[in-house]
DNA sequence: CTAGGGTTAG
């Protein structure tokens, strides 16, 4: 004798497909197929589990006469994980219209998964006016699941608004707004979060911990980021998760902090893939190549398998450094040792390291030869590394092929047109400055912050909106006559493009930070620069200048790594 | 065990 309850028991047990087939005949045989809670059952496996059969979850759906909650919920749950998600919208309004059960907040999660996954921001809309009518808008869960669905449609302002309105927001649907602002580069509004959620005592777990360190990295934010690391080490965070002492070893060495991001690892019992490439790009950044050589083949002996990014930052240590060889040995070695694709990036580095390091022959066969010839990025780093050797014959090339691809911008011209200026061909200066005006100028304003007493303070190129600027300009004038009595000659230029309009007598963002700097904080103290953009060839002399003159260690992270300066000599041997 | 959250690169 067979009862409801021996079959749930069975399924329970369940693993294959096999096996559900066995029991789904002797339910038809023994006549509990209409017994709702055993169909559920038989449904959720097939639609839900890893070893399960979507179709074979529709057909045993059409043999329900009056589908109950749970049924479309399995149904629509296995579809949004499928091939087809949005299969799961259909079948949403199917249930609607059949008006036999109604949707309830997991009916919602499931279908908002579905629109997150699918990336479609219509049906997202779409979803969340059903999510209104049936007033589940105030849920929390559904409502955390629509942020996010949001967020992976791009639609960031969407997703603000909703959380917004969420009148019980816990400490899940905290941590999804910072995870989402986060990775839409908001990270000021990520950090604000965190003053809310001070203020309403939800508490704050390892994920609200990893969330902000994310965004302290990519700000700069050190102060914040030790604020976490004492709340983490007070809380036994580091101990019981790996995650966040990855996220604190990202945040030290993007902070300028290595000797702290060394000592995180160093105590660290598990480590995985990001531990390892954290510290390994870590240290490419502040130029200790050989070091961050060293550390991958520990990672080997570790036994940890190293992946696409480990590649990476090896790459990009060894192009900050100009290890060719060695760079190369790498690249060769992803592939034939690893089985690993290099993508777009790891080309780009090679690019670079070549194109830096003056083979810029070699450099326009490693384009030639890569599946991404046809991608304007690597044409535009030939670009920029022929304006570092001065080389017009390849910047021409290389600007060719942006036009060919109808890739070339003013940023482009503005190059090339650095290059004849060089080379003084004032016919090619016309030539760009025509190019560039017809095309109108699109640059990234430059800015630097320096954080002085807990305090930000921000400066774009030539400010003069701050209250001690005057003292400030002074500050850099007497640095100038300082360092120029010490052979420091300017050599000002259109780099970086950050003052390319018209204002080549203006001082680049950084300098007014660190005048500041030298204004504000006592003799001796270091300085921390961080700037959106490469510092200019320019900037870095004089700040070499400002190290040795006011015997000061100046800090400055760069777009892409950083320049310890400390007397007159910059850590990345004027090599970036 | 029918639901929502995490890090590196770009």
């Amino acid at each position: 004798m067979c009862s409801a309850a021996k079959f749930l028991r069975l399924l329970q047990g369940c693993n294959s497909m096999d096996r559900l087939r066995k029991i789904h005949a002797q339910v038809l045989l023994q006549g509990y197929h209409g017994h709702p809670a055993v169909s559920a059952k038989l449904l959720s496996f097939c639609a839900t589990s890893a070893a399960g059969d979507l179709a074979y979850a529709r057909r045993l759906f059409s043999g329900i006469l009056r589908p109950a909650t749970d049924h479309w919920n399995a149904l629509i749950r296995g579809s949004s994980r499928g091939p087809a998600p949005l299969d799961a919208l259909s079948l949403y309004n199917a249930m609607m219209r059949r008006a036999s059960s109604r949707p309830d907040a997991f009916t919602f999660s499931f279908l908002l998964k579905a629109c997150a996954l699918a990336k479609d921001d219509p049906k997202c809309r779409e979803a969340h006016a059903s999510i209104v009518r049936s007033g589940f808008f105030s849920h929390v869960i559904v409502g955390t699941n629509l942020v996010r669905a949001y967020a992976d449609n791009g639609s960031i302002d969407e997703a603000r608004r909703v959380f917004d309105e969420i009148p019980d927001k816990d400490l899940v649907a905290c941590n999804s707004m910072i995870s989402c602002f986060c990775r839409a580069g908001l990270h000021d509004d990520a950090l604000k979060v965190y003053d809310r959620m001070r203020q309403s005592g939800v508490g704050l777990d390892e994920f609200t911990a990893v969330g902000l360190l994310s965004s302290c990295a990519h700000l700069g934010a050190l102060g914040f980021g030790v604020r976490i690391h004492k709340f983490a080490e007070r809380n036994g965070f580091l101990r019981r998760n790996v995650f966040v002492g990855n996220a604190l070893i990202d945040m030290y060495a993007k902070c300028g902090r290595l000797d702290e991001a060394h000592r995180v690892f160093d105590g660290m019992r598990r480590r995985d893939n990001f531990t390892w490439n954290s510290m390994i790009i870590g240290l490419g950044i502040h130029g200790h190549a050989e070091k961050s050589i060293s550390l991958f083949q520990r990672m080997l002996m570790a036994g940890v398998r190293p992946n696409s990014i480990s590649f990476l930052g090896l790459l990009m240590a060894c192009s900050h450094h100009g290890l060719v060889d060695d760079g190369l040995k790498y690249f060769q070695r992803m592939g034939s040792d690893y089985n690993i694709k290099p993508d777009l990036k790891h080309y780009g580095c090679m690019v670079d390291m070549y194109g830096r390091a003056g083979k810029l022959d070699e450099a326009l066969e490693f384009i030639h030869n890569s599946p991404f010839k046809d991608d304007p990025v690597l044409w535009r780093m030939l670009l920029s590394a022929s304006r570092i050797h001065g080389s017009v014959e390849m910047g021409e090339i290389a600007i060719q092929n942006l036009i060919e691809m109808s890739a070339n911008n003013a940023g482009d011209c503005v190059l090339l047109s650095d290059i004849y200026e060089h080379a003084g061909d004032s016919q090619g200066v016309a030539r760009m400055r025509k190019m560039v005006k017809d095309q109108g100028i699109k640059t990234t304003p430059g800015w630097s912050w320096i954080e002085i007493h807990g305090e930000v303070r921000k400066f774009v190129v030539g400010d003069t909106s701050h209250a001690e600027s005057e003292e400030i300009y002074k500050k850099l004038e007497e640095m100038i006559s300082r360092a120029a009595s010490l052979g420091y000659a300017t050599e000002r230029s259109t780099e970086w493009l950050e003052n390319f309009v018209d204002s080549t007598s203006d001082y680049h963002s950084e300098m007014l930070a660190i005048a500041l700097g030298l204004l504000r904080t006592p003799k001796g103290t270091s300085l921390q620069i961080v700037k959106n953009l490469r510092v200019c060839k320019d900037c870095h002399s004089l700040t070499k200048y400002a190290s040795r003159i006011y015997d000061r260690e100046i800090v400055v992270r760069d777009r892409v790594r950083f320049h310890h300066f400390k007397e007159g000599i910059c850590s990345c041997n004027d090599y970036w």
